[in-house]
DNA sequence: TCATTAATTTAGGATTTCATCATATAACAA
DNA sequence: TTGTTATATGATGAAATCCTAAATTAATGA
């Protein structure tokens, strides 16, 4: 049987699974690894992330289950690449994303110690 | 004590945390919902997600707490909007991946109709 | 060909962690 | 006080992770 996404789900769930598929350090590790080299193998990846072979193993699989990478055997080695582009786009508007909020709330932060009156408080609850 | 974000947490972390930030189907409407218009009060939330008050304000919650929305209180109704562009951005970059991966699933599917031998497994599996 | 070694994957299980959701209560503005 | 939104609490269940051990697959050499 090939294995197809779920076609009739409402597309947010989709799209809420596809982050799923991305909450884990290791397998944004793995996905940073592929995004730099066009192919990497398993063995590279263990050196990459520090992972053992079977915990690797597994998110590799998470993310061919999500669709998120592809692999190809070759002789002993198997080799993992971006299954698309846009894998490597997700993770440059995360970092973009990441980058602005630390900024600014380094910023905030700032300003904070500037004028130390409790102008903002936990998680900025109105 | 502003709430400054995990600066020292190595980069994936951080990452795959803004990952779990997004990783329910009713943010990820909520996001939606922002998307499409600049400002959306908890009682439009509501309704547009279907979501019980108490329900959505704790995602609403953490939301915020990943600094993916801001709240802002004028008179009785509180007001979100996205904290930045670059999580609609991340939303439509999700898309594109999403509808790539299914097009390109449901192109596979009728090749292995139209040639109904075992080619393709499972996910892939090399 | 058979046995051996190497690389990667799977099985099974224990643990933890996390997440969600409802009820009830609180805070806040008008 | 009334209406609107937020938090606390707790129960529940789900599920993600990570380990050990075993299985698969391919190359190599006797």
């Amino acid at each position: 049987m090939v294995d197809q996404p779920d076609f009739h789900a409402p597309l947010y769930e989709v799209k809420a699974n596809l982050f799923k598929g991305l909450a884990h350090p290791v397998r944004i590790r793995v996905l940073e690894l592929l995004a730099e080299s066009p192919q990497v193998s398993v063995a590279d990846l263990i050196a990459g992330t520090g992972q053992e072979a079977s915990n690797l193993s597994q998110h590799l699989s998470v993310l061919r289950r999500h669709h998120l990478v592809l692999a190809e055997r070759r002789g002993l080695q198997v080799f993992y690449r971006l299954a698309y582009p846009q894998v490597a786009d997700l993770l440059t508007v995360a970092r973009s994303l990441l980058t602005e909020v630390l900024t600014t709330t380094q910023k905030n932060l700032e300003l904070s110690m500037a004028l130390p009156n409790g102008s903002a408080s936990a998680e900025d609850r109105p």
